[in-house]
DNA sequence: TACATGATGCCCT
DNA sequence: GGGCATCATGTAG
């Protein structure tokens, strides 16, 4: 179609051909998510989240995720303990936490710690790299320009609706087994700098600096003010 | 059983 | 920049 790309889409082509495919690396084993979210929260930044399906395969590099605690932390759903919607975060970690929010939106956090001691990470953002086209037929968006290309990605809800992600689908998947068809493994990306903010969108102890993303990434979901 | 609420994104202004 | 759609879940009654 002729696009321009610019420098930000530099490996990216419009059609979905992957001129700079990422590696599909090592896959992280449970024991990187048995730590304090804080940290796996730091760290799965550049990580690939894949889907597997059919005859395609979607990836992107996660840019921008959040940290929710147990008990002590009030914006999290873990914090009212143990129920059936949120019991996954109860469980063996690197599990996939899929809930519905405001009657549209499905959301991905992946579960941290172990052994009853709650936990997870939202993933906020991704950079897509493999599976453009198919990401955006599932959100309905014609690519016409580079900048469409941050529509498909950027927010927790339109990540999961890229990738296909819901709850009857995905709660509960083991995102560390190489059986599954949504994981996440170790990718080639390193990001240089990350930078931490407050959490978006919640009211309750909203002032903790718990949302991580990488500085200078284009496709985070909402830049920051200063830096 | 009914109702208030929300870790959002789209559309309109 | 702000309003609102839309529904699963938890909780009150």
């Amino acid at each position: 179609m002729g696009v321009a790309v610019d420098s930000t889409l530099q490996g990216i082509d419009l059609k979905g051909t992957k001129v700079r495919a990422p590696k599909i690396g090592l896959q992280l084993p449970p024991e990187f998510f048995d730590r304090d979210p804080q940290v796996v929260a730091r760290e799965i930044l550049g990580k690939l989240l894949v889907r597997r399906q059919a005859e395609e395969l979607l990836s992107g590099h996660i840019v921008e995720v959040e940290a929710y605690l147990g008990e002590d932390d009030p914006a999290a759903h873990a914090a009212a303990g143990r129920t059936l919607r949120n019991s996954v975060l109860f469980g063996p970690p690197g599990r996939a936490y899929v809930y519905f929010i405001y009657g549209h939106h499905y959301c991905l956090n992946v579960s941290c710690l172990s052994d009853g001691v709650p936990g997870c990470v939202l993933v906020r953002a991704l950079e897509p790299m493999i599976g453009i086209d198919e990401m955006a037929r599932s959100r309905g968006i014609t690519l016409q320009s580079p900048a469409d290309l941050k529509k498909l990605t950027s927010g927790p809800g339109r990540l999961a609706e890229a990738f296909g992600i819901t709850r009857a689908r995905d709660n509960g998947k083991d995102l560390t087994s190489r059986a599954s068809d949504l994981r996440i493994v170790e990718g080639d990306y390193r990001p240089a700098r990350v930078i931490t903010t407050e959490r978006i969108g919640i009211t309750k102890a909203a002032e903790r600096p718990l949302r991580f993303l990488v500085a200078e990434n284009g496709f985070v979901s909402r830049a920051t003010r200063s830096n």
